[in-house]
DNA sequence: CCCCAGGCCGCGC
DNA sequence: GCGCGGCATGGG
């Protein structure tokens, strides 16, 4: 391990292999092909729901919007602010994401507009801000952007030892991983999927795949 | 009862 | 520029 470009690489192998390929973004294909809607606009209104929630929250809220027929930008539009809050009530935050949900549907329609968007317009628009973007140019614009999360910020405190802002720690991953689109998205899915597995708030590091190489005493 | 979850904004300093 | 409170539901 001589470098932490070397390390970092044996992270994202060794979470591969522990935990399988992850397929983020998590999208309902078929209810996109019946209602020939476009998926990005699920991934794009998914990453808004997910602020500062729980997956769990967020499929109850997206569930109340495919049933309604509104899991899309044209629908979302369509709705009445207080029938769009109501129906994604589950994920919080209801009234604040509502407003954002409006906003970003407005200024990504058409959803195309996710390949060629720049990313300081994106963060221009209110309720979003750097993870959300990179979230959507990376899951919904196929444009690579790693994604650093609080999860993603804790496990490199433990692992490697440092911290830094969201934008110095976006720049160590994108300068220290190959340019790779799925190797971005499993990355980030992966460091999720670990740190809700062992690098908890407090860690489980008996059984932890990585623990060999962390920087932390076993707990 | 407590804390937490795939953040962000607006404010005061 | 940084730290802090508010925003809200559902689960452990």
């Amino acid at each position: 391990m001589r470098s932490s470009r070397d390390k970092l690489l044996h992270i994202f192998k060794s979470l591969l292999e522990s935990y399988g390929e992850q397929g983020w973004w998590p999208v309902d294909w078929r209810y996109h092909q019946e209602q020939g809607t476009d998926p990005r606009e699920e991934i794009v209104i998914g990453a808004v729901l997910t602020q500062n929630t729980s997956w769990k929250n967020v499929e109850r809220a997206l569930e109340n919007l495919k049933v309604a027929r509104c899991l899309s930008f044209e629908a979302v539009l369509g709705l009445e602010e207080e029938e769009l809050q109501k129906l994604i009530k589950p994920s919080g935050y209801y009234r604040q994401k509502a407003k954002r949900l409006k906003e970003v549907a407005k200024h990504l329609n058409p959803v195309e507009k996710v390949r060629t968007i720049e990313r300081e317009e994106l963060l221009r628009i209110k309720g979003i801000g750097r993870e959300t973007a990179d979230a959507i140019l990376l899951y919904a614009g196929d444009r690579a952007f790693f994604v650093i999360d609080a999860y993603t910020k804790r496990i490199v405190e433990r692992v490697f030892g440092f911290s830094g802002d969201y934008e110095s720690l976006r720049r160590w991953f994108e300068e220290n991983l190959p340019r790779d689109l799925w190797v971005y998205k499993e990355f980030h899915a992966l460091l999720d999927e670990h740190a809700k597995r062992f690098c908890r708030k407090r860690p489980l590091c008996e059984g932890c795949p990585i623990n060999q190489v962390c920087t932390q005493p076993l707990r």
